[in-house]
RNA sequence: GCAUUCGUAGCUCAAUUGGAUAGAGCACCUGACUACGGAUCAGGAGGUUUGGGGUUCGAAUCCCUACGAGUGCACCA
């Protein structure tokens, strides 16, 4: 918090916090004029219709005062304006008190962020887990979305001062995985008496290995049909196919570490994390840490004894655990099962106690969808019930699904939408967009640059796509809008980040240089909507880091983008005859490519020089 | 049925956390010194914030209720 400075030109807030130093004379203009100590003021930016930058609402302070909002307005505004050199002018509408700030501060404002990049302080570490594929088919969109808030994230941790364990959980057992072995072994044999591989199948290993699990799901099927066609009701048939026995067996033998099977399976995973690799790199995220479920799903079951031993669980007769949840809103919850055997949250009991001893992080995330919002209640209950210090510092950033015009993703159906596939085709779609712009730099590129760039601008497009609604809603994903460059998208952005450096590179040319400290002018209404903004962003970085909410980086970036753009429209830069007036736009345009580029960064899009 | 999330322009999303006449983009019209980069900018049209109550000086936001949608309610993961 900010002590209580005196307001005046020797001594105020820093020149960075337009906010703080308008509070801080409006605070101190209450407390002289009517003697009364109002603790939190509160600003909000004025509405464009209105003149004025920042608005303080009289409203509330009609009761503690006994005047009329108006009255009050007038009264602190006459008051600002007369004694602060911050107050230019001031207007009052209602109970709404318009304040306008003067050049001079604009130009401190403009000077201090330019020179002054304060680092966050220190906050603690944190474990940011994300991702959690499963190891028998290829990543999908659901994924983009979640590997995308994963990953903007963690960087949004990083710039509020976090260490961050950027961790993975991989799903590579199961029954899931057998499927996908099975009919290996099965079909995964060519007419030339070798096995198939990614290499001779030029696919990648998570697509080879997800073309087996949709082989086994056709054959299955096919085995139930004829079961039911003999007769066999549909449930029956389920469970007594062939196949379904076969892959269960596999399990069995998976468990008891029969080699064949083993050596199986580790030679699949192989491929598939090959193929996992591939498009991490590609969509720009990796991991510090990953946890293998093969070597996590046994963990558990001494927390299990644990909660016995203080009473947080309890036994029935048939020996199965439970914890009783109802005092906290929750149900009964199983989490041993009577044969002894864990369940998923015995699971996560253990793997949450594991990650917590080996990095000893102050916080954890985990990035899930929303249709487990209910098991990490029950897990965070738990964990609180168990007298876990870390309790506290756990965070379910919980997310909706991804629906496609056409309904729900579904496997099954086979409408699932491949990452790889998408980013080849964003990328594709960043070509046509190009060769349509009328005045792109692209003929510039050579062909690498070029691939280089429309990776960067299709990925940008379908990053920004994906981040720019709120987490937790569901969200639409329609194709057409995904690599769109026109309005409210990633590229709107990139192409106005390399706008200004095409200004900063004509600028050099002409040997124009920003000194450190700017010359005195008077600012058009643009440029303090612009420098307004500017001064923003560490405090928006620092509300998307408490509500781990990339969204708002992105809306913030397109805000950004968009008055840069007007700006633009409006004034001159480079023909400005005014030396004055052109080093300081030159300084504005300059701190705004920073900070579009600091923005972007925080959600994982690149931007480019040109475009 | 119970729990939970959500419902804002034709469509996709915002709304500084309770503030002014609810804002952007897409789509649709109209315009901008052959351009300091037109992948841009300006303007027009488009709303009973799902309906109904309540709290408040003030509600898209908080409470209640009805309707509609998603998700979860396995000794699956």
């Amino acid at each position: 918090m900010h002590p209580k400075t005196p307001v005046g030109p020797l001594n105020r807030p820093h020149r960075m916090d337009l906010q703080a130093q308008l509070k801080a004379a409006i605070g101190q203009a209450i407390t002289t004029i009517y003697g009364e100590t109002v603790t939190d003021i509160t600003l909000q930016p004025t509405k464009k219709e209105f003149e004025g930058l920042y608005t303080f609402v009289t409203f509330p302070l009609t009761k503690a005062l006994r005047k009329s909002p108006v009255e009050i307005g007038q009264t602190i505004g006459q008051w600002l304006q007369e004694n602060t050199d911050v107050v230019s002018r001031f207007n009052v509408v209602q109970g709404f008190l318009n304040l306008s700030v003067a050049d001079s501060v604009w130009t401190d404002l403009l000077t201090a962020l330019r020179t002054e990049t304060p680092a966050p302080a220190h906050r603690g570490s944190v474990m940011v887990e994300f991702s959690s594929p499963n190891t028998n088919k290829p990543l999908h969109l659901g994924h983009l979305r979640n590997n995308f808030l994963g990953e903007s994230v963690s960087r949004i941790l990083e710039a509020n001062g976090f260490d961050v364990v950027r961790a993975c959980i991989v799903n590579d057992r199961g029954i899931h995985i057998c499927k996908s072995m099975l009919a290996y072994q099965k079909f995964g044999q060519l007419p030339d008496g070798t096995w198939e591989t990614p290499e001779s199948a030029g696919l990648k290993g998570d697509h080879l290995i997800g073309k087996y699990y949709v082989l086994f799901d056709k054959a299955y099927k096919a085995e139930i049909e004829q079961l039911v066609t003999e007769g066999v009701d549909k449930e029956k048939a389920e469970k007594q196919a062939p196949l379904i026995l076969e892959a269960q067996a596999m399990l069995r033998r998976w468990e008891q570490g029969d080699a064949e099977t083993v050596a199986l399976w580790k030679q699949m995973n192989e491929w598939v994390y090959a193929g996992f690799d591939a498009t991490y790199r590609k969509i720009g995220t990796h991991f510090d840490k990953t946890y293998y479920e093969s070597q996590t799903y046994l963990l558990g079951k001494e927390v299990v004894e644990e909660g016995l031993q203080k009473g947080v669980f309890y036994r029935k007769d048939d020996n199965s655990v439970w914890i009783d949840l109802t005092a906290e809103g929750l149900d009964q919850k199983l989490v041993l099962r009577s044969d002894g055997t864990s369940v998923y949250i015995t699971q996560d009991l253990g793997t949450t106690d594991l990650k917590f001893n080996d990095f000893k992080n102050d916080r954890s995330i985990w990035v899930v969808g929303n249709e487990q919002d209910y098991h990490f209640q029950v897990l965070f209950s738990i964990m609180r019930r168990l007298g876990r210090p870390y309790a506290e510092g756990c965070y379910h950033l919980s997310y909706g699904m991804v629906d496609l015009p056409s309904g729900k993703m579904k496997s099954r159906e086979g409408t699932v939408v491949d990452a790889d596939d998408l980013v080849s085709t964003v990328t594709e779609a960043a070509r046509t967009a190009a060769d349509e712009a009328t005045k792109g730099k692209v003929d510039e590129f050579t062909a690498d640059e070029q691939d280089i760039l429309f990776q960067m601008v299709g990925l940008g497009a379908l990053k920004y796509f994906l981040l720019k609604v709120d987490a937790q809603k569901r969200m639409l994903f329609n194709p057409a809008e995904s690599v769109d460059v026109h309005g409210h998208t990633g590229p709107f952005i990139q192409y106005t980040y390399a706008r200004t450096r095409s200004i900063m590179r004509k600028a050099a040319e002409q040997g124009l240089a920003i000194p450190a400290e700017l010359p005195a002018v008077s600012f058009h209404p643009s440029e303090q909507q612009l420098l307004f903004l500017l001064s923003q962003y560490t405090q928006r970085v620092a509300e998307a880091g408490d509500d781990y909410a990339p969204s708002y980086i992105a809306q913030y970036a397109y805000e950004l983008a968009k008055t840069f753009n007007q700006f633009y429209a409006d004034v001159s830069i480079l023909n400005e005859p005014d030396a004055r007036m052109l080093t300081v736009r030159l300084a504005l345009t300059d701190l705004v490519g920073q900070t579009i580029k600091k923005a972007m960064g925080l959600l994982g899009i690149e931007v480019p020089e040109k475009m």
